[in-house]
RNA sequence: GCCGGCGUGGUGAAAUGGCAGACACAAGGGACUUAAAAUCCCUUUUCGCGCAAGCGAAGUGCGGGUUCGAGUCCCGCCGCCGGCACCA
């Protein structure tokens, strides 16, 4: 008697279910082929973001998108569909590596002791994950499997004719590393000393790593890079059809930042240069070999290059060329050492240790002013013929583009800026409506071309066409897509991640077989990072050495890596011939049979609906997680995704159909969820105290999903409340202090208005759960028990069903409630988990007469009671009866009724 | 700066262009109880009138508009949150 009496038993039937589930595999979905499956069950995937378990254990954040999948998975299940629910450990990263630095402990020691803690608080909310199916990211059995995936990429490249990744063997070029999805690249990165790795720009918040927040700094380094660049086209066309909130698609677009524009060629002024002839190619980009898409350059090209050296500028609006008054190049841009003068060279080296000495933050600092000088080179606009001078800046970045512009000051809100500071001229070339020539500078828009010779007159758009027609006749330049997009650096210098399949000869590298697979990485006692840039796995020096003559790459992939395919091996995660078999794929990841929807066992005749099946293209047809992973985790997983695809080892070409993120729940206080704040809820303690039941419920009845909310104790006691009020509606106390089923659930025919509200219920919960509204269907289960808590008798015919619509937010609960009343009743067969959905009729919902609102001038003023097949004027008549509306419209004259049948009347009365 | 999203009672929130505030929380009152807890019932947007059942007015961030009718659609502001940020 020291423990308060609990208001229902949830400490004794909640690990009694748990136990039942567990011992039966109740929620173990069957592949095809397996004991159990069934071809006519149509499948469901719904899939959570699998977690990285941290040593912190789960805070109530974490479950909020997990119950509504589970919510969901249930919910199919009792429709009748074969549902692959699964969850798994994103185990690779950091902060396991940060703990080994410190402690030394190995983090496949941390990770398997967090990973327990996850687990036991997941099962203990109930979740009905198949277990059966986990994975995790750091088992040698998965890695394998994300190391083929890498050497089919390596072993890929992309056709731009059929623009499919293909086989390297398709390739017809002289140097397949030319073009192959992975590549190693010199490139400037984002090197963090704190971390002693380099990160993609991703993993760059503000000049800091993400994880950590410690300072970043470019540095050039030699890296795996893969070649996502070339998938940017696709990646935002194939949005289109993805039932994804339209805020992440835009997330996606803005994030690859595709741009239609122009490349133009500026010769360079012979006379001006200190010596010409020393440039040599057209572009830095084909002696960098970053951007793909441009190292086919034409023939003709490198020809005319050779004769006159050129500075390629990409522009948005080559329609203002005419207004190009200067150039500006970065800093870094290869050709400034070549064409800088005698007389400026002190200057422009002064200027460019500056800059190089600046941190990513420092540089983009926007409301600095622009700075930059003159190199004493010029070089000719195209258009019109004119010298214009070349000047290097800040504000031209390497990364983006060509590295160099033209510098457009009368539209281009930065070159007006620098062109004022410099006092260079500024020239306007397109006309803003309503404005003169010299007022529509700094106008940005589209207008008309001023100034512009054979342009003048024309829209911008046409201006634009022209121009580039111009530019390609002439051979000045030619339209042109850029992307911000950059290729994803893809290796780390840390510990904890998967080794490359890679091992090096005579400075080039190769794969190793398949064969070969897993790479598992040495055993260290030291995982300190080195702190130069060589991977801690350089300090195994008996591993590293692969054979005589090769040695074994000693980077190790990035955490996305893992997480980039890990739906995939959830199709079937015991495969060990093959990442996903063929059929597991083909079953989880293809479409929904629609053969099997027709013929599934519900009921479905046409008073008795339900949407059970709607309409699905396949794929994981419901992806729930945060909105952080909008740019990083959906783009890489796609962009995987697409060159499994296009190898021909999946179904479909996106992975993920519907995509909904979950808000993040707040403390208490109202503040986002940490430890210094001291406002993080943990659901054991919520479990503890009110059950899984009523934590499950409060985490769907806060609001909706999609929304950020706090978290609030007596709103879980509120829900709790609730569930006592059910367990109440089937249970009495006996003398003896003990629960028994109500003497007050009979077999009896239930009331017309008992039988409205179930089938009222019915249809609201069934809406509300396809739609993700568990907030609203919560509700309407509260209504229903609410109007039945003083009834003297309750039909069983009413229980039944609510118990089912009960189940997949309250299974434990439903679960034993359902379990007591079979026991009296044997009506139905079986565990409520293997009960059909309940249908409702529609017909039951409707009275012989419905209340209508009566409006005057668009307020109400009075309800009257019309027979349900009233017509309009019928209900006109009856409405104009009413003596409320007599003395409100008395003397007055109706310019017009408007009715909505068996809704509302409005009289409108003349003023 | 640019691009999204959101502003409804004391609080979380509900509302296919058709009764604003469902369902809860909190608060207040009552029943049961020796008492408390638990449970059950009632009140609770604001203002005004009324002993009362009730009646009237205003009300969804602010200002306009469309409409018989706007929390919902349109235009212009303000505030908060998120993303991007010298991307040529």
């Amino acid at each position: 008697m020291s423990e308060r009496r609990k208001p229902y038993p949830f400490d004794q039937f909640d690990p009694k279910w748990q136990a039942i589930w567990e011992e039966e595999q109740t929620f173990h979905a069957p592949n095809p082929g397996e004991k159990g499956f069934d071809p006519a069950q149509p499948k469901f995937y719904v899939l959570d973001m699998f977690p990285y378990p941290s040593g912190a254990g789960l805070h109530v954040g974490h479950p909020e998108g997990y119950t509504a999948t589970d919510i969901m998975a249930r919910y199919k299940r009792l429709c009748g569909c074969n549902v692959l629910h699964p969850m798994g450990w994103d185990a690779f990263g950091l902060p396991a590596e940060q703990y080994a630095i410190k402690t030394g402990q190995h983090p496949a020691v941390t990770t398997r002791e967090n990973v327990a803690k996850f687990k036991s608080q997941l099962k203990a909310i109930g979740f009905s994950y198949d277990w059966q199916r986990e994975v995790n990211t750091t088992d040698p059995r998965y890695y394998k499997w994300t190391q083929w995936i890498f050497l089919k990429i390596y072993h890929a490249w992309f056709n731009p004719e059929t623009k499919r990744a293909e086989p390297i063997s398709t390739f017809r070029g002289d140097d397949p590393d030319d073009v192959r999805l992975a590549y190693v690249a010199d490139v400037a990165v984002n090197w963090c000393p704190g971390l002693g790795t380099v990160l993609a720009n991703e993993e760059v918040v503000d000049g800091k790593s993400e994880v950590g927040g410690f300072p970043v700094v470019k540095r050039p380094m030699r890296q795996w890079m893969l070649r996502i660049t070339a998938f940017a086209d696709r990646l935002i066309a194939e949005l289109d059809d993805l039932d994804w909130p339209d805020s992440i698609k835009l997330l996606q677009r803005n994030w690859i930042g595709r741009s239609e524009g122009a490349e133009i060629r500026f010769p360079i002024d012979a006379g001006s240069a200190r010596d010409p002839r020393a440039v040599s190619g057209d572009s830095p980009e084909t002696s960098l070999k970053t951007n793909h898409k441009t190292s086919g350059e034409s023939p003709d090209e490198a020809r005319e290059s050779r004769a006159l050296p050129n500075i390629t500028v990409f522009t948005t609006r080559p329609d203002t060329l005419y207004g190009a008054t200067y150039m500006v190049l970065s800093p870094e841009h290869p050709f400034v050492d070549k064409l800088t003068t005698d007389e400026q060279r002190t200057a422009v080296e002064a200027y460019r240790s500056s800059v190089a000495s600046k941190s990513d933050l420092e540089r983009t600092d926007l409301s600095k002013e622009k700075t930059g000088v003159f190199i004493g080179a010029y070089a000719i606009n195209p258009a019109n013929g004119e010298k214009i001078p070349i000047w290097i800046a800040d504000y031209v970045l390497m990364g983006y583009g060509t590295g160099a512009i033209m510098g457009v000051p009368g539209h281009d809100e930065r070159d007006l800026e620098f062109a004022r500071e410099f006092e260079l001229p500024i020239v306007p070339v397109v006309q803003a409506p309503g404005r003169t020539a010299d007022e529509s500078i700094g106008f940005l828009d589209d207008g008309m071309a001023i100034n512009s010779e054979m342009l003048d007159g024309l829209a911008t758009p046409e201006a634009k066409r022209k121009m580039i027609d111009w530019l390609e006749v002439n051979g000045h330049g030619r339209a042109d897509i850029r992307y911000k997009l950059r290729d994803w650096l893809f290796s780390r210098q840390r510990y904890w991640g998967e080794p490359f399949p890679i091992i090096w000869q005579d400075k080039k590298h190769g794969a190793l077989p398949e064969s070969e697979l897993p790479v598992v990485p040495p055993a260290l006692d030291d995982f300190k990072p080195t702190g130069t840039g060589e991977p801690p796995l350089a300090k195994a020096k008996e591993w590293v050495r692969y054979s005589d003559k090769a040695d074994r790459e000693t980077n190790t992939m990035p955490q996305w890596a893992g997480s980039c395919w890990y739906y995939l091996r959830f199709c079937d995660p015991q495969n060990e011939a093959r990442f996903v078999g063929e059929a597991a794929e083909r079953y989880w990841m293809g479409a929904v049979n629609d053969e099997a929807r027709m013929t599934n066992g519900q009921a479905s005749s046409s008073d008795i609906r339900h949407s059970c099946f709607p309409a699905q293209p396949g794929g994981v047809d419901l992806y729930v997680g945060g909105t952080e992973h909008a740019v990083l985790h959906l783009l890489y997983a796609r962009f995987w995704h697409k060159v499994l695809f296009d190898l021909g080892f999946l179904s479909k070409p996106e992975p993920f159909q519907r995509l909904v993120n979950q808000g993040i729940i707040l403390g208490e206080d109202g503040q986002k969820m940490s430890k210094s704040r001291g406002n993080i809820v943990s659901p054991d303690e919520v479990i503890e105290q009110y059950g899984a039941d009523a934590f499950r419920c409060y985490e769907m009845f806060m609001g909706p999903l999609q929304q950020m909310k706090p978290w609030s104790m007596r709103g879980v006691e509120g829900v709790a409340r609730f569930l006592a009020r059910v367990w109440r509606l089937f249970m009495t106390e006996n003398q003896a202090g003990e629960w028994e089923l109500s003497a007050a659930i009979e077999e009896v025919e239930p009331a017309k208005a008992q039988r409205k509200i179930l089938h009222a219920t019915i249809k609201k919960v069934t809406k509300d759960i396809e739609t993700l509204s568990f907030n609203t269907a919560i509700a309407q289960m509260m209504i229903f028990v609410n109007a039945f808590t003083s009834a003297a008798t309750i039909p069983l015919e009413v229980l039944r069903p609510v118990l089912i619509l009960l189940n997949p937010f309250a299974p434990h609960i439903s679960s034993e409630l359902w379990q007591t009343l079979h026991r009296k009743f044997e009506a139905g067969t079986g565990e409520i988990t293997a009960q059909s959905w309940p249908a409702y009729d529609e017909s039951l919902l409707l009275e012989n007469e419905a209340e209508i609102v009566v409006q005057v001038n668009g307020k109400v003023r009075d309800r009257v009671m019309v027979a349900l097949d009233a017509s309009d004027e019928q209900a006109k008549k009856i409405v104009l009866a009413s003596p409320k509306i007599q003395q409100l419209i008395e003397g007055k004259t109706i310019t017009k009724v408007v009715v909505v049948p068996n809704k509302l009347v409005n009289i409108v009365l003349a003023n």
